[in-house]
DNA sequence: TAGGTGATGGAATACGTTTTCCGAAAGAGG
DNA sequence: CCTCTTTCGGAAAACGTATTCCATCACCTA
């Protein structure tokens, strides 16, 4: 398909066009350092825009200049993703280079798949969002395959939590978190619940020991830490939401979710069942997604500056080469109307 | 960088570690149709198993079977880029194309040059998605780019209204914006503000054009319909929802935003002047993005299809040479809390 | 057993480009 | 006027893979 009957005009072509050698189009054509009379340049030139000439990545990527980047990500419709996709091809495109995209469901074994029919690319950078990026849970065939990737000169850079030996673009879930708590704590909540998502999530579980972290700083006893599991998404938190209601609140004050999408689910649950937010219970998210401003009330949370963090997995992935970096991108506090202080 | 220092192996390196010729390693690692006996084709898979060897795709691509899927958007950030994106990674994982992903931010400069480069790839197809692709906006100069490529072997496929003879995919924005328009005028409205968004970009056009057919279909006088303009964004929406109320409703009992966005941001504005949505005005949207169901009031508006979209797209990119086809995607009118009945 | 036939490994070639390397021509310096 | 240097076009090699063609070998049939 991609050289098809006689159709693609080539280098070649454009040469024998301008009557000039192969040599003398290419370094008209290509990032030469050589220099081409005028005369020549310029007969090039126009053989190649009559013929609307393209030359072929592939066969200048033999040849050693290539240039893509890859992003392999869990799932490409969240706006986070969005935004890394988007912070990666401006940068590309500021190169000349190429960003594809692929997504693995969160599935490991298609992770792996994944990388290794991404790896075919040699792409400059390999950029990896996961939330169950560790050592454990790929069984080592996956560090094995981003081992070779590098060997082959490529650089890997990890967004997200990972102990992996790569680069890495870390949100600080767990500090942040604690903070969250803490302000939960300070503003007088005494009996509270968290809507902690998936058991086996990496940000969920650090977000969620956070969260414990700040409380019990902030004076809250361990009994009155509730814990329940729910999936990451509105309707885990739906579903999460209504069996909290349904087993009664018994003087719960307080929700803590593990993200954003799961605070909107619950808060739908808590109005279904006239459960007024905050006035009988505060509820917290965690992102700052768009969404957490157009809910009513606006969801108090933690922001996560995706976009400098999209940028910095950029700069960590074409930058020059040196030790592993691992960044940690700081979330801030935003209070907003979905919690209240409690004097009583 | 794609080849670098001495790292790559390649397939001569699995060969010679299997003591094969390279003919029959490539046999044994490529879709062959030649059978390798049984001995050798072992030989071969443990030696490319543990020299971790991943086929250049480059070098795989001149040969002649490459396969890449490009899309070029004007935007990577909005939801229904999020899904195009991902319909398309879809499609090209069964197949074990890539896809590679270009912003030219509404640019038409920006657009052409993208394409230009795009084609090095000699993808398989071409998505283009934009607001506005049309023969006139362009001076020829795309469309002859298009051409180009399509005689290189590609596809192309249009997503979006377009007059470019090529495959498309295009949403009934007329005749959807009628039905809603229909909608607002048999539910009682009489006096309407349309927040039109921006007055060059042709969906927002075309939704304009269909709810000033819809509200007379219905029995709204002309006079009675007022049309602002403004960004097409929630930001653009809360501005102009502050410039009707500045300027006064006088009576205007329904408005119809051009996209949820927009809608959102009219909502915001209106909560802030103390205007009830919908005791005071009913409100609509266009899209049916999350956010809709997630405001309060939860937005009546229409939904496009976005996920079939996409994967119409990829169809006609990917399926049988034929005629040129226009599919058309019908949206749904969806009716929910933002909207009330006028009696009076 | 001779000749035919199907299977299968290996050498060589092609893909389109960039980049040496080489040679020719022109310019500079004595 | 001769030589040394610089400039620049062209021929050819290289990149890694898939495939065509050729050679070999085993097997089958008469």
């Amino acid at each position: 398909m991609p050289h098809p009957a006689r159709g693609t005009v080539t280098l070649h072509d454009v040469a024998a066009a301008a009557g000039v050698s192969l040599a003398t189009a290419s370094r008209v054509l290509g990032a030469s350092s050589r220099t081409v009379a005028p005369e020549y340049r310029k007969r090039v030139l126009a053989a190649a825009e009559r013929l609307r000439y393209s030359a072929d990545a592939a066969a200048r990527a033999m040849r050693g200049t290539s240039s893509s980047l890859a992003l392999v990500a869990d799932d490409l419709t969240t706006p986070s993703m969005a935004i890394v996709v988007s912070a990666m091809e401006r940068a590309a495109s500021t190169t000349g280079a190429f960003v594809t995209v692929s997504a693995t469901h969160g599935d490991p074994a298609r992770q792996l798949e994944t990388i290794r029919h991404v790896r075919a690319l040699r792409p400059r950078a390999l950029v990896l969002t996961s939330g169950r990026v560790d050592a454990g849970a790929l069984s080592g065939r996956l560090l094995e395959e981003l081992r070779a990737y590098e060997r082959d000169g490529g650089r890997v850079v990890v967004v997200g939590d990972t102990d992996l030996p790569f680069h890495s673009v870390g949100f600080d879930n767990r500090g942040a978190a604690r903070r969250l708590g803490e302000f939960v704590a300070e503003t007088g909540h005494r009996r509270v619940a968290i809507i902690a998502g998936a058991r086996d999530q990496a940000a969920p579980a650090a977000r969620t020991a956070g969260f414990v972290d700040g409380l019990r700083a902030g004076g809250v006893a361990e009994a009155d830490v509730r814990i329940v599991h729910c999936a990451v998404s509105r309707e885990g938190g739906l579903e999460a939401g209504r069996r909290l209601v349904a087993g009664g609140l018994a003087g719960t004050d307080a929700v803590m979710a593990a993200n954003d999408l799961i605070a909107v689910g619950a808060l739908r649950a808590f109005r279904e069942a006239g459960v007024a937010v905050p006035r009988d219970v505060s509820l917290t998210g965690f992102d700052d997604i768009r969404l957490a401003v157009n809910v009513t009330p606006r969801l108090t949370t933690v922001a996560l500056p995706l976009a400098y963090a999209g940028t910095e997995a950029i700069r960590l992935a074409l930058g020059e080469p040196g030790a592993i970096t691992h960044v940690t991108v700081e979330g801030r506090l935003v209070v907003r109307d979905s919690t209240a202080e409690r004097t009583g």
